[in-house]
DNA sequence: GAAAAGATTAAA
DNA sequence: TTAATCTTTTCC
């Protein structure tokens, strides 16, 4: 009953890859990064970073991205002020700008839009994973739980992590490929006091908001979610936004069981500059 | 049918 | 540094 989907591994078995030390080379580990480097400057050339990004300038908000400040005059010039990004002027991604590689996509999702009613979170950090990848989901073929990572890109792929943590994935790339991107942090930008209510945390830091758990926690989401669809109004949505000036790189976090290959590849992104990132920072570079 | 491990978090 | 916590996948 329960055995009735048996699929073959999406790769290659590998039994005696159990890397407990971190792998030595430097020279291998550099031109990794120039690699990734070369990726991520790409994807910057097809964003095409408009860079109207202001810098925060004293106090640390909760949107890194939007205006942190409050208007002083309370005429409300409502989305007149240049310096405010107005979540309203953007619109719903459609389901063509997920089918394509996990790996192009991520960097495109920061600076993307979550809403979930008046819960909109503002993408600040993320990670891809791909087919033949020894650390994702989809390795070991369609399951009952991982089937959305094989379907069209655009719907959610949600799971349990520990028994405990919600996490949200995009499913990217054409159906019939097993590829996700993981929304590791986010920044708030509306509906603070929801998130803090589900988060159990009344802080404007960026504990509230950069972790993968957190970010599942913060939309109130179950793996009930799973394979909902992102581009369709209602429910869960991916939005558009602004690009961010740079990108970091850096290798994904806790899949020390994946093959050397996949633990030193530079498929993790974040949001430079931005206080909404996950630990480790330090593994995060320039590219 | 049982057991191990996990794309983590929060508190000590 | 470590406990919490439970589903999924694998092995016997």
């Amino acid at each position: 009953m329960r055995k009735t989907q048996r699929f073959k591994r999406s790769i290659k078995p590998k039994k005696s890859v159990q890397i407990n030390g971190k792998v030595d080379d430097h020279d291998e580990e550099e031109e990794e990064y120039v690699k990734a480097a070369a990726a991520a400057a790409a994807a910057s050339m097809i964003l095409q970073l408009p860079c109207k990004l202001k810098p925060t300038s004293s106090v640390i908000r909760a949107n890194h991205f939007k205006k942190p400040q409050i208007p002083k005059s309370p005429s409300s010039s409502s989305s007149s002020s240049s310096s405010i990004i107005s979540f309203e002027k953007y619109s719903i991604l459609s389901s063509d700008f997920f089918q394509i590689d996990a790996l192009d996509l991520a960097p495109r999702l920061l600076g993307k839009f979550l809403r979930r009613d008046n819960v909109v979170l503002q993408i600040t950090e993320v990670e891809a994973y791909r087919p033949n990848d020894s650390a994702c989901h989809g390795r070991f073929g369609i399951t009952a739980r991982t089937a959305p990572v094989f379907g069209p890109g655009g719907h959610a792929y949600v799971y349990l992590c520990y028994g405990l943590h919600t996490m949200l994935n995009i499913v990217a790339d054409k159906e019939g490929v097993g590829a996700a991107v993981l929304i590791r942090s986010c920044a708030p930008v509306s509906g603070l006091e929801t998130i803090q209510q589900r988060r159990g945390q009344k802080t404007e830091k960026p504990v509230l908001l950069a972790g993968p758990g957190k970010v599942g926690q913060a939309l109130g989401i179950s793996t009930d979610w799973s394979s909902h669809p992102l581009y369709t109004p209602g429910g869960l949505e991916v939005v558009d936004g602004p690009e961010p000036e740079k990108i970091l790189i850096g290798p994904r976090v806790g899949i020390e069981y994946a093959s050397p290959e996949h633990v030193s590849a530079l498929w993790r992104f974040a949001v430079a500059d931005s206080p909404w990132i996950s630990a480790p920072k330090n593994t995060l570079r320039l590219p």
